[in-house]
DNA sequence: GCCAGCATAGACCGACCAGTCTAGCGGGGT
DNA sequence: ACCCCGCTAGACTGGTCGGTCTATGCTGGC
């Protein structure tokens, strides 16, 4: 969810306190979240992502010690924090849920289009590929659709949604995202995402 | 979507027309469709779908002369044939889609919980996983989609809603589906799927 | 009984995988 | 001036991958 984000925040500078890092550790997560939620975790190897950040293997290894299954998490974490950072902007910006979802629309539509339906949800694929297993990549995909989910469910609540019903909204929204995210690659039109937003919309405005 | 059904219909007999297809065939498409929802394309090699279906290679190649994306498109086909075919059982028993979608959702979260939310969407993760990609597999996915949202389209009209919005209605549905099992999955509770569900059937009920 | 074919059986192959290891660079601290 | 060490650099390895190939059942038609 809210990958796009990423481009926009992470390139332009120093926000996300992703810009205080290492400057390779840094280029090995981007590379690694644009492929990773292109493709999948399996289908890609660390020859690709070496080649396309210019990174020797050695400098890999050197910033995450436990390979591939480390720098996956460390993208899901900054896919997380990313995420909780655009909440928080938005949510602090005076813009009310309906008005969120409604741009969160335009803006994944935009984005599917713009990378001509190769860019998914790196939360989904993965969380996908690992499935039940209870490895630390799988249960740092849950712990970033939970924070997600209870910053959803915050702001719901700030606008006088009982806590109960608005943790439930909170993940109706992030399931019907998602969905809509994993049909519309499938077809190659973001006519889902709309509809589901659509639908969204009329569950937030009638409570 | 609907994957669960494979279970129950594929085992207990002729139903599907999968059983006048030869054994080896059968065997390998059902044990590749398990493994391949619980952990995707890429993550499942043949030696383990050769293992668990106990069928040495040369059979595999004999029967899939195209390899692993043959035997997966397969799946994927079977995935199709058997969610439409409980469309059809259950659009033709009277049930209405509103009762429909109160099934599908109790179904569905027995199924998760009773594979221990190992088994998940084979149209899901495989479409990940392919992205964007125009290989055959990306394209059989695709048109399982399309004809399941034909299917349910239909359904709809059938109670009396205009053809596109019956469309966009079937389109949504399984957009929401999709992302509760995802969500559900992750979280290892079957809640998104009821949430889901219910916001559907408001949905529907609204017409 | 015998042949023809479909189907099974698994040894084998080159490619590629994630991961390890040693060597070397370069700049800040003293 | 020197050294230390965070970091880069890439050759190398054992294992696994999907795929090919030849050999061998097995069975229905004659």
């Amino acid at each position: 969810m809210l990958a796009f984000l990423l481009d926009p925040a992470a390139q332009s500078g120093p926000a996300d306190g992703a810009s205080d890092m290492h400057p390779t550790r840094n280029r090995l997560i981007s590379v690694a979240t644009r492929l990773f939620q292109q493709r999948g975790y399996h289908a890609i190897g660390l020859a690709e992502i070496l080649a396309l950040s210019e990174t020797p293997k050695g400098s890999l290894y050197h910033h995450f010690p436990g390979g591939k299954p480390e720098l996956a998490e460390a993208c899901v974490a900054r896919i997380a924090e990313s995420s909780l950072a655009a909440i928080d902007r938005l949510s602090g910006s005076g813009l009310d849920m309906i008005g969120f979802l409604r741009r969160l629309s335009e803006v994944t539509a935009a984005w599917l289009q713009r990378t001509d339906w190769l860019d998914g949800s790196l939360l989904a694929v993965i969380g996908q590929e690992q499935g039940g297993a209870n490895g630390p990549l799988s249960e740092a995909v849950r712990i970033a659709y939970q924070r997600i989910e209870m910053r959803l469910a915050r702001w719901l609540m700030a606008e006088g949604i009982a806590v109960a019903r608005a943790r439930d909204m909170a993940a109706t929204i992030i399931a019907a995202q998602e969905g809509a995210l994993v049909l519309a690659r499938s077809r190659h039109d973001a006519a889902p995402v709309t509809l589901v937003t659509d639908m969204l919309c009329s569950m937030v405005e009638r409570g």
